[in-house]
DNA sequence: TTTT
DNA sequence: TTTT
């Protein structure tokens, strides 16, 4: 079985960036991906796709990208299903990120969102490096370099509350 | 903008195959892709994944795949929406599939579906041709062999209907 | 069979504009794709992959890449060989794009080249289309958008020779 | 910078298997992987692409794949180079497999390469995990199946020297 | 609504 | 509910 996904398109809106209970930093944004055709009435559609990433890469993404932002990701479709309000049950089809790649330049105007995004809640870390076990490791990589525009600066280590 | 998917999995049920007024043949299906990990009970969970597939690759999903079937996708992933019959939009995620390889051997017993499927509307086919002018191309094509099994014997004059 | 590739990673130099005897164009360059993860001596390393195109697009890389542009790659992964200077057989492996993505805005210091490097053989155009009737179609999209940036300007009709 | 392979083929001979200094299992293999389309002959060619594996799925595919077998991979595109015998530089370009996926049924017949290949050298085994900790760890899943049908047997510990 |  |  094979289950492989990459995409190149802009953020709709701003990343929203939650955590599980035992910590776990989880984001979620929907990326533009306009079309490589024109429809009928010669217009550039695009696909609104949803994505999810999990632990750093969701910080990294939660702290770098905004509105509008160019960024790649490599991942996989994953797809789920929950009771809706009504009753019935709704499906989701999403896109697991396993990496996000930055394709703008690095502290190009406002690149970093300032905010106080870090909300994580505190005492729990304990749990953190327990807690997916199971899950796929590629999220956990403490190298990489999620810019594209290369540079020296290496923001994981200054940056990022790990 | 990049949109790419690359799915292994084995159809849920037969394929369906549908026809547009103007007699372009559609065809869509689930794929069960297995994840490549275990979940916390140690189970391993599938991903769900419709899929779509136009003209001729349609006819021949329809004609060689069934339920079981071990098939790849290259295609990309398309979003829409519609009205649903509680009046509320409704959000579709699927791949679209560009081409579609059979992973089992020809003639695996009982590949060839056998049904009466080919119920295309007669009249209209000079309607077809034209008709996607500015959908992707990669579909159109005449000298693909949808089997990996290789071999000599080429299905596209005998076996299909065009 | 299946076969895809998909790269972003930034020119190596200007990219080489050639044609065939009949008018076809091709361009080659190298991406430099850097290494998401750093090496034994903490380094990030990068992969330095030659890519092909054909056609069109072959011409637009020429017109608006040049060294150190970032661009994205969809396309797949073939394998030649031919006789060497000193009689043995030298093999390569690179990559024919079936599209090429410009992932740096639109007009960014110097995007065109602004060679006069469009020598290309008159007279030869009416052998043109016929050529590559067997070639992957998707280099001959006339609708598609190279840039990532967007924008309403269409290179396409103003600034190409088709 | 993002860099994807996707490769569905068959192996053109057996893989071979090998051991760093340390212990650590390397398998290589070359996939021919048809062309969709065929040529100015109307043949349809293949491309051979040299295919790098490491660690555990490294034993897999020396243990469970043989000339002929069809096989996916999920990798990256790797270039290095090494000082040829007559003095020059030997640029290679390969596929550094992430998983394997085998496209063929258990136990279908000889599956089971059964060659005495395990003469995985004693006495390393300590340095094993250490080796390679900055090598991407995927190739490390201990839960992954690299059988596409399914089933419910677990090769990983009756059958590996794990 | 899910495949081996 | 959509980006440039």
């Amino acid at each position: 079985m094979m289950n492989r996904v990459i995409l190149v398109g802009r953020l709709t809106k701003d990343p929203e960036l939650r955590y599980t209970p035992n910590g776990v930093p989880v984001a979620s944004f929907t990326l533009a991906v306009n079309r490589a055709f024109t429809n009928q009435q010669g217009e550039r559609e695009a696909d609104f796709i949803n994505c999810v990433v999990w632990r750093r890469p969701a910080e990294n993404v939660a702290n770098f990208l905004k509105k509008g932002s160019l960024a790649g990701v490599d991942g996989r479709i994953q797809t789920r299903s929950y009771e809706g309000q009504d009753g019935k049950r709704v499906y989701v089809t999403e896109v697991m990120a396993e990496s996000v790649q930055f394709l703008e330049p690095r502290n190009s105007q406002g690149n970093d969102r300032g905010d106080n995004y870090s909300s994580r809640p505190g005492g729990q870390d304990s749990s953190f490096g327990n807690q997916n076990q199971r899950q796929p490791q590629r999220n956990t990589r403490l190298d990489e370099d999620p810019f594209a525009g290369g540079g020296q600066i290496d923001i994981s280590d200054d940056d990022l509350p790990f």
